[in-house]
DNA sequence: GAAACACTGGTCATGTTGTCCACCGTACTC
DNA sequence: GAGTACGGTGGACAACATGACCAGTGTTTC
């Protein structure tokens, strides 16, 4: 077995055209890939079955909900309690949309969205309102310069 | 300004419906939330003219591709040659998955995966490999608390 | 009271889906 | 060199979902 390629270049060029235009049907997949569309419902099958798709959930834009404020918030934490204490705090705060352990002493990263500034307050008033967190510094989003993605990732990896 | 309340609970639960099972159909939707077919139509054009719903992209999983090492990484950039070209240049290499500016001295946070740690390596030096970043310091996920999620905040700004 | 709006429940033609099948190369194994 | 597994092809089929309509009904707003 040689290197593990995760991908070829059709499964790259199938996400792809997923990614641009998600409502096009596998059939019409198929035709775009000049490809049988057996061929396509196999690779489906495959990345999803090899978890490189994890699936086609919708994506939701937090501002136009209208959280208007990301910041991420580096939170120091009493290690004798535990990561995973924490964590399951954080989880129950729907304004944390995700949150990693991370090198540098034993803390966490967490992106947390809120509708305005003061609302940012209410929320890292909930973080810290846990006895198992010492403390967080937040930094807040002022603009993205890059969007979330991840289809550069699929074409390098595919050789697209 | 129209904006008063973003979603309502019927857009909540169809929201939450379509991700927890994707590729569903409209017309199961209805069914299963006892709307008539129209309804959900007219809620989904909706959702997405508003930008609520951005698309319905595969979700890709990084570490699935063999990118197995996340990392969050600070950069100091010389403020006069503005962010925007350090973004472009960011956004030229597939491993940063998104970037921000933040608040703290006009910096920037990027998210960026690599193979491994050595692969890791590779990734900063091409970050750090261009006049407009001074200086890079990172942090390595070392476990996910809580994964990328937007449900919890659905529900909460829509009431399910 | 009228208008605007959202939802219902129904129709229709059209296209897509899931699931079969036989067939054909290539690559690997013995 | 023969046998076999695998991935892809191209075709078939019934069942179903889709987008586009429609008239009718209730609720809210001016």
């Amino acid at each position: 077995m040689t290197s593990v390629s995760p991908i070829d270049s059709l499964d790259a060029r199938l996400i792809r055209l997923l990614a641009d235009e998600p409502r096009i049907g596998i059939l019409e997949c198929a035709r775009r890939l000049h490809v049988a569309r057996g061929t396509v419902q196999a690779r489906l099958d495959k990345l999803a079955a090899r978890g490189v798709i994890q699936g086609f959930g919708p994506d939701i834009d937090a501002a136009a909900l209208g959280y208007r404020v990301t910041a991420f918030v580096t939170l120091e934490i009493r290690q004798a309690g535990g990561h995973d204490r924490v964590g399951r705090h954080l989880a129950g705060i729907p304004e944390v949309l995700e949150a990693h352990t991370v090198t540098g002493g034993g803390d966490i990263v967490a992106r947390v969205v809120a509708r305005d500034n003061a609302d940012l307050q209410r929320v890292l008033d909930q973080i810290v309102g846990y006895e198992g967190v010492l403390r967080a510094s937040s930094v807040i989003a002022l603009a993205e310069q890059v969007r979330y993605r991840t289809l550069p990732l699929v074409e390098a990896a595919g050789g697209a």
